[in-house]
DNA sequence: CATTTATATTCTAATTTCGTAATATACAGA
DNA sequence: TCTGTATATTACGAAATTAGAATATAAATG
């Protein structure tokens, strides 16, 4: 149950569902997800953290960046089903299409530089 | 967005996960769901309303009594997905174990009169 | 080794959620 | 119409969630 209800939970938050939808397309670093998303980097960074925890994402480390992607759903049914029903759920979405639109025009080199 | 969430939402929370599966066996009034929850009426209530704003759930007056009873899933894609997916889903879990177990003691002749 | 850059963590304020008690409503029966 | 019973709603406190600013960490580079 505690397993189900983390996953549940972390899909019961708007940006938290664009960063699946994002990472549906490719890989990503934090400020690339967070160019999409226009949130603070720290409340980035935490949501990416409650998605990982409840095993829908992972990470690995690229130098100065870390890559995020999702995982094939082996931590548990609850996390195969509901990314696989993401998958299409959302595509007509006005806001998902959008965010999908702009994702070729966010790379790294151009939008993580300060 | 907006609906996903909703549904999202509602079955974040334990107890009505619980209710759910309580569903799945048969109608009930909400002072059965109370005497399998162990909650205040108040609280019972007010999870059902939310339940029931998502999509998931519906009611019928019959006389003093309110039954709920799952829906068939039609109001969205992800109500229909999630209670398909639900109808196996903790299924071995221990707690739901139990509550299904007592089930067919709660009657509500013998749970409702103060 | 000092600096810069990407990310994580901490602190804190605002909002939402969850629970209960108390009250209101709706209906059935005397 | 009065009473009792089942449910809904309201009021309110405690706990969790979400957001951003500030700070810490870690890795690359000069």
């Amino acid at each position: 149950m505690k397993q189900l209800i983390k996953v549940m939970k972390a899909l019961s938050d708007p940006s938290r569902v664009k960063i699946v939808k994002m990472l549906q397309h490719r890989v990503m670093c934090v400020c690339e997800i967070q160019a999409g998303l226009d949130l603070a980097q720290s409340t980035v960074s935490k949501h990416l953290r409650v998605l990982e925890d409840a095993g829908l994402l992972r990470h690995e480390k690229e130098g100065l960046w870390v890559n995020y992607h999702l995982t094939d759903g082996s931590s548990s049914p609850y996390v195969a089903s509901l990314l696989g029903n993401l998958k299409h759920w959302l595509d007509d979405d006005l806001e998902i299409v959008h965010l999908v639109e702009i994702l070729p025009s966010i790379k790294r080199e151009e939008v993580c530089k300060k």
